[in-house]
RNA sequence: GGGCGCGUAGUCUAGUGGUUAUGACGUCACCCUGACACGGUGAAGGUCGCCAGUUCAAAUCUGGCCGCGCCCA
């Protein structure tokens, strides 16, 4: 844990550089411009008021083109050729701003050259397609073609080819053999270091898309300017050019995007617009039902790790999602000021110096501590902004800033009042190096191996022999006062009532009696040393006739005392028990030492043993205190995800013991507690007191330690929004509704923020507590700084972008686990980011410039294409499942279910099938329905994913026709806008079996894939019969078979052919090889059906199941038997032709 | 020592009583098919830790054991 006040997380830690405001940081963008309220409607609803940057003006991306123009090479280029007529010097590069190509396939295509804008500087690598770099497994050229190269006219391709591949080869040799173990893909160095400094400058960079469905009325965007050149607001540099773009007749545009997206590009130019509208300021009179929460601040000792991320990025999806839904969303960002690991940290600093922070003045040394914080905190703040984490900057707070000075102040001296915090003599667990308390938690116990020292207490009387004590602490016999033992314990009854002697002080202590000492450890004699131990001083504390012993180790863990041989005082606790054994042995007090394995306290914070200490310390009275939290918990007002962390809640609830608040350091919040030296009464007051309230005498003293950390962190729900004034925000958004953190402070923080939630607003802080799993890496440790396994996250976001990074985060992780991270996983999700680019680019390619966004799901006829209807309705399950997965606190199952339909349903399957009518084979009507559906779902689904690769989604959704300003304040799609429809489902499960068992065919009999052979299929029923015949289209083009025919019941297979049996039919392929003999496929597929069917008759013989088990079930078993007996009746039918084969 | 949790293909993971056990990474084969090779198709790979029990039926419920982890003492 992190003892010392981290509620951003344990093993998490943060900094950021800059000034405390993040304004400062992040200075508004000309907010004079905004023409309206900052606050954009509760929906998403287009927001004419709110001026979207113009991303064009980033300077990083280059200059502004239409998005129609811009354009990198991608896989089609090398089909381009120039028209005719065009020479290969072309126009003079920095006239060129466009060409048009024509496509092999006779269509015209629209370009941008690169070259137009400005002179290319050295190509990144991923520019040059594919086919021109080394590939993985294939070392042989592969000659293609008669040109040079397939975009040989492509400067850029040129220059890349100039800067990447071997030189020495022929113009033609297009395959080098790959120069590094692998392809460009899977090396492991950064990106970054590949890419070189001219990348994020690159004009071929892209630099925000077209939106097309820009607004009516938007006032930022000349509403004919269409497709062309607008991104996401602003006026535009015209290129002027716009005679070249050519008639819409028999245009297809071309992809405005990239084959791969610039993550850092994109990122930062989102951000800023994200940041300029202002979207993430929560409005101050919200209207509906507000969504609100705190970041846990972090620590400013640290930096925040990938532990961070997580937790930012679950909290992140969780504040996106609602925003778009409508709530007025409120996110607090701050920082902690973790007194003792910061005071630690700063020492450390300084001692590098030679400068010893204790021996500075107070007032200089928290000088020092201040200007080390600045400069941490604006690192902290540097890394939540890469994150683009959508927290509400105006409202940073700082855990010791004027407002939670005042709110610590309140409460302590409110409870002071109450009676629920007081001064005492405790023992508490003290720090020898640091010289201060520390609380339990902040106390860890390793195993190590020490020794037990058996010693002989002699008995006073003078009588031989002696008492033996066992002891792994010899040092402290100078301060024992007494030896205990078990009242039961018949080895030493005979000793009761009897005195010995402290070794070497020969002082005489009495033997007494206690029930709390174990007969069965050691000699079952304990050696009573009150104020060193905390159940001697409990041993004590029952027998009021023993002294008080001075302290024997100082708070420097020193020896001392005139209890303490003068020889040995002044040593530390190491070298005085090694000497005190030293004249122990010497004068035969020792019987015997053995190695002993047992739990050491160390203080997490300096790795000192702990010393327990009996001292004057101020202590929280928790138990009133803790009574409503628990009750808060088990009246179900706060829930605990997972829900089993809720019972080690309650354990550590009720056995909590009081908190010890005050500590000895300086840097924190001071004990508001005044002392009046001539009358003694503490003045305990929110206000500074200048004179004591008892007496008036003007001689007080404040009390000289600081307030635990913790004491400013438990109100932090509240006093962050401003309580105790009744501010705005305190009333609008308080109670929060989550909390999202590492389970590794539950006591910590989350326990004890719900006791102060309760005692002092009389409210739970949230209704939510969100655990996050720790990350570890492909060994299953631990990522953390120690092991050195934990990447900064700074390095990861750059390498691969932050939302890769998120969705490696949340995709692979369980929910209530811990998950993997590691570059594998960084990689999956960089991936899927690609796909779902590469996706859109594929939608724009159909829809046509300028058509309208998609405002409702598409309507159909009854004979509409299945795979539209099928498509509507898998997006509908989708959404229905995100939805359900965000509001139970699951962002990962939401990023699955959006990758399995994204990847496999709309990628894989729906826009193969739907590519034959895309492009217009089925004539006009069906390309329309297809190009609305298909935009209809890619535009809804990026809304769905918004909320987990936000920067991605927001750049390729004002690419694609759309309505509204920016997609981070856009509605959140309704599921149940779109149709459900089961049986367009089953229908579409059957048609992709049947294609499945084709390419199956085909695999098996090694078609090659340019090979288009005939197929046959013989449907199981009519119904499948009337499915597959109407689904031909689909099965021909995805099977890669023709023609398919159909055969009725009794029509005769085709000779030679091989086959598969399914529930739904046959189906034949012919047999290329043309043997006779039995396909080996479907041996194994009898025999495994056999077994299914052994099984099944088993089942169905057994009397019990008959009778017991539900009749549908029976119904399914028997319907499951006879299918499979009639599978195989027909395998069996199969084999016996090709064994005999028909003339 | 007490409590909690977890053991499913080489690795990570889905799956809360009836499924031919899900997906990803990795592996193998074929393929650059006009979005994507950071891709597509197909395949191989599993006695669901072990043992007993409950049940007509167990990866799933119960108990014991083994192994691992976390928290508390």
């Amino acid at each position: 844990m992190d003892g010392s006040g981290d509620p951003g997380g344990g093993d998490r830690t943060a900094r950021d550089p800059g000034s405390r405001r993040p304004e400062a940081a992040h200075p508004p963008h000309d907010r004079g411009n905004l023409c309206g309220p900052r606050q954009g409607p509760p929906h998403g609803e287009p927001n004419p008021g709110v001026r979207v940057p113009d991303p064009a003006a980033d300077p990083r991306c280059g200059r502004a083109r239409p998005a129609h123009l811009r354009h990198r090479p991608s896989t089609r280029d090398r089909h381009l050729s120039r028209p005719r007529g065009g020479d290969h010097g072309g126009p003079p590069r920095n006239l060129l701003r466009t060409r048009v190509l024509r496509h092999r396939s006779g269509r015209l295509l629209l370009r941008a050259d690169a070259s137009a804008l400005r002179p290319v500087a050295r190509p990144r690598e991923g520019i040059a397609h594919r086919r021109d770099l080394p590939r993985r497994g294939r070392a042989r050229p592969r000659p293609r073609g008669p040109t040079p190269g397939p975009a040989a006219h492509l400067p850029w391709i040129r220059a890349s080819r100039a800067a990447g591949r071997p030189r020495g080869l022929p113009p033609g040799a297009r395959d080098p053999p790959p120069p590094g173990p692998k392809t460009r893909s899977t090396a492991r160095e950064p990106l970054y270091g590949r890419l070189g400094g001219d990348t994020r400058v690159d004009p071929r960079t892209f630099c925000g898309v077209g939106a097309p469905g820009r607004v009516r009325g938007a006032p930022s965007v000349s509403p004919d300017r269409g497709r062309g050149g607008d991104g996401p607001g602003g006026p535009r540099e015209s290129i002027g050019d716009r005679t070249v773009r050519p008639p819409e007749a028999d245009l297809v545009s071309a992809p405005s995007l990239p084959s791969r997206f610039e993550p850092a590009e994109i990122e930062a130019r989102w951000q800023r617009a994200w940041s300029e509208a202002e979207i993430f300021r929560a409005p101050e009179r919200p209207i509906g039902t507000p969504f609100s929460f705190i970041l846990p601040p972090p620590n400013v000792t640290g930096v925040l790790t990938l532990g961070h991320m997580l937790g930012d990025t679950v909290m992140d999806v969780l504040a996106r999602y609602h925003r778009m839904v409508g709530h007025p969303t409120l996110w607090v960002p701050g920082l902690d000021h973790a007194g003792l690991a910061t005071q630690v940290a700063v020492r450390r600093a300084l001692a590098k110096e030679g400068v010893r922070l204790e021996e500075l003045p107070r007032e200089e040394a928290i000088a020092q501590v201040e200007k080390w914080r600045a400069a941490r905190e604006s690192r902290i703040r540097e890394q939540t902004l890469a994150g683009g984490f959508s927290v509400d900057w105006t409202r940073y707070r700082y855990t010791m800033d004027p407002p939670s000075v005042r709110a610590t102040r309140e409460v302590f001296v409110r409870l002071y009042h109450e009676g629920l915090v007081y001064r005492a003599e405790r023992m508490v667990n003290w720090d020898p190096r640091l010289r201060t308390a520390i609380s339990d938690l902040e106390v860890l116990h390793p195993e190590e191996t020490g020794s037990l020292v058996h010693l002989q207490y002699p008995w006073a009387d003078g009588s031989p022999g002696g008492l033996e004590v066992a002891t792994v602490r010899p040092e402290t016999i100078f301060g024992d006062v007494a030896i205990a033992v078990h009242p039961d314990d018949a080895r030493h009854t005979a000793a009761l009532g009897r005195e010995v002697l402290v070794p070497i002080s020969r002082r005489p202590i009495p033997v007494i009696t206690d029930t709390a000492i174990d007969p069965a450890f050691g000699s079952g004699a304990l050696k009573v040393t009150p104020r060193h131990d905390l159940v001697d001083y409990e041993v004590f504390q029952r027998h009021p006739g023993l002294p008080m012993p001075p302290d024997v180790i100082d708070d420097r863990g020193r020896l001392a005392s005139e209890w303490v041989p003068a020889e040995l005082r002044g040593l530390d606790r190491d070298e005085g028990r090694a000497r005190t054994l030293e004249l122990l042995r010497a004068d035969g007090y020792v019987l015997r030492e053995v190695a002993y394995r047992h739990a050491v306290a160390r203080s997490e914070r300096s790795d000192a043993v702990v010393e327990p200490r009996l001292s004057t310390q101020w202590f929280v009275r928790v138990g009133p205190l803790a009574e409503p939290a628990v009750a808060a918990v088990r009246e179900g007002r706060v829930r605990i995800h997972p829900e089993r962390w809720t019972l080690t809640f309650y354990r550590w609830m009720e056995t909590i013991q009081d908190w010890c608040i005050s500590r000895q350091v300086f840097w924190g919040h001071p004990i508001p507690v005044y002392h009046c030296t001539p009358c003694g009464h503490d003045t305990v007051t929110v206000e500074v007191p200048e004179k004591c309230e008892e007496c008036g005498a003007r001689e007080i003293v404040s009390d000289p330690d600081v307030l635990d950390t913790w004491f400013t962190s438990w109100l932090w729900p509240f006093a962050a929004l401003g309580w105790p004034e009744p501010t705005s925000d305190y009333s609008h958004y308080y109670p929060t509704n989550v909390l999202v953190t590492g389970r590794d402070i539950m006591f910590f923080w989350v326990a004890r923020m719900m006791m102060a939630g309760e005692h002092f607003t009389g409210r739970a802080p949230f209704s939510d507590v969100y655990f996050t799993g720790m990350l570890r890496d492909e060994t299953g440790r631990k990522l953390s700084k120690s092991l050195g396994n934990s990447p900064d996250p700074m390095d990861v976001m750059h390498e691969r972008g932050v939302d890769s990074m998120r969705f490696a985060l949340l995709f692979p992780n369980p929910t209530e686990e811990d998950g993997p991270f590691s570059s594998h996983t960084l990689e999956g999700g960089a991936h899927f980011l690609t796909k779902v680019w590469n996706l859109v680019r594929f939608t724009l390619l159909h829809v046509p410039p300028g058509s309208p966004p998609p405002k409702a799901a598409p309507t159909f006829a009854p004979d509409s294409p299945l795979e539209n209807r099928w498509i509507l309705s898998r997006w509908r399950r989708t959404a229905e499942e995100v939805d359900r997965a965000l509001t139970a606190f699951e962002p990962n199952r939401a990023s699955t279910a959006i990758y399995t339909f994204l990847w496999h349903d709309l990628a894989d399957r729906y826009v193969e099938i739907a590519k034959e009518s895309l492009v217009g084979r089925q004539g006009e009507p069906a390309a329309r329905e297809a190009r609305d559906t298909l935009l209809y779902v890619v535009e809804r689904t990026l809304r769905l994913l918004h909320p987990i690769a936000p920067h991605l989604t927001e750049e390729l959704w004002h690419a694609v026709p759309h309505d509204g300003e920016l997609l981070a304040m856009a509605r959140w799609p309704i599921a149940g806008e779109a149709p459900a429809d089961p049986v367009a489902e089953l229908e579409m499960e059957t048609v992709l079996e049947a294609v499945r068992l084709l390419r199956n065919l085909r695999a098996e009999e090694h078609v090659p894939l340019d090979t288009v052979p005939p197929a046959w299929i013989r449907p199981g029923g009519p119904e499948v019969a009337r499915l597959l015949e109407r689904e031909r289209g689909t099965l021909e083009r995805l099977a890669r078979v023709r023609p398919v025919t159909f055969l009725g019941p009794g029509a005769p297979a085709p000779a030679l052919s091989a086959s598969r049996v399914a529930a739904l039919g046959e189906c034949y392929m012919e047999r290329p090889t043309a043997g006779p003999e039995a396909s080996e496929a479907l041996q194994k597929e009898r025999a495994k059906l056999t077994a299914l069917l052994d099984k099944a008759r088993a089942r169905l013989s057994d009397a019990g199941f008959r009778a017991r088990a539900p009749p549908e079930v029976v119904r399914e078993a028997e319907e499951k038997a006879r299918e499979l007996a009639e599978r195989i009746g027909r395998i069996d039918e199969h084999l016996k032709a090709e064994a005999s084969p028909s003339p």
